[in-house]
DNA sequence: GATGTGATGTCAGTCCGTGACATCACGGTA
DNA sequence: TACCGTGATGTCACGGACTGACATCACATC
């Protein structure tokens, strides 16, 4: 038997998750998700900077999803063809299966400024790297983060539609009508 | 003689400007920014929810000016044509008088992490304003949404551009500058 | 069986942020 | 003149987030 039972953070991820939603983020401790997840306070602070943290780990594949997107365009791709490619790709990060958890997430974050601001930086973090992949693409600056920042921008339009709405619509569909808003915007 | 020094919030402000300077956010204490400003930290908190908060006071007009801009449009304008009234009135906010604050401040937030969280924060949260206001204004969702964010990147790539750029271009002139190149992109 | 390693525990300490209560100049008011 | 209410501040005590330093000990390896 092993000294310590394996998959530490994953249960530290869940524990906290689940404490959030019973209590709320800021009345529980990070004493508490230990407790539960049968470690020490500190054991938590290895494996995640902070309490917020604990909810965004793994945003590494997801970033790299948008980037494998602009990636995979075609060398002439202009620069809204190539904003179209890492909505794709990124598209295909979010199944059906991962919805539930997602909406409970998205639930936690909407109540919690502390959390907010975390997600915000995320997402600028994101339009740095994409901002960066776009000016490598020959999409000179300032049109490169402008691009960047009106993907990103689609996608969080579509990402709270497919937390809020029904299980009719899938993550896709709802980021190609958002897209289709934006360029019928351009056009006004 | 008054018990108190008058302007002890503006006090507050410059001295951790000051501070943050000097010695860099983490590094300066709440009491430090207390003591040379000759208040307790207790006083402190009760000017500024938290101690990143006193880089951000006085939003509050800037967000006004935003809104004016799409209250002052006139009945038929379209959405882009809202959102560069926006960008124009809030322009008038940013004169060569506060550059100088304007770069100390912008520095000391490029350097830590939380205060880009919050400034993040505070970006979305008038995103939030001018997406209502759009909407009462007939635009309907998700367009308003859309059009708010776009408006909001084009005034964060103007901005940076004021505080990086040498004294020969105003804040005026980079919006319209980065308004072409939006519109340009939308052609594309 | 000695030795090294890595995940964890233990402990002490700093700083952030908050609630409760005390202080005291000042501006009225009797 | 003496009293009273008010508002900005001070004092104190405390919980919770986070960190550095050091100890522990099952397991692998030689």
């Amino acid at each position: 038997m092993a000294r310590w039972e394996p998959g530490t953070k994953e249960r530290l991820q869940a524990t906290a998750l689940e404490l959030f939603g019973e209590h709320g983020f800021d009345e529980t401790t990070v004493a508490q998700i230990a407790a539960r997840a049968e470690v020490t306070e500190r054991t938590f602070y290895r494996y995640f900077a902070d309490k917020r943290e604990v909810l965004f780990d793994g945003q590494h594949h997801f970033e790299q999803a948008f980037l494998d997107g602009v990636g995979g365009a075609p060398d002439d791709a202009t620069p809204t063809e190539l904003s179209a490619a890492a909505l794709h790709s990124a598209s295909g990060f979010f199944g059906e299966e991962r919805r539930a958890w997602a909406r409970a997430r998205q639930e936690v974050i909407a109540t919690d400024a502390g959390l907010r601001e975390r997600e915000l930086l995320k997402l600028a973090h994101l339009s740095g790297l994409l901002t960066t992949a776009l000016r490598e693409r020959g999409i000179p600056d300032p049109r490169a983060g402008l691009v960047a920042d009106s993907t990103l921008s689609v996608f969080h339009v579509a990402f709270q539609q497919w937390i809020v709405t029904a299980e009719t619509r899938t993550f896709p569909e709802l980021v190609e009508d958002t897209l289709a808003h934006l360029r019928a915007l351009a056009l006004g």
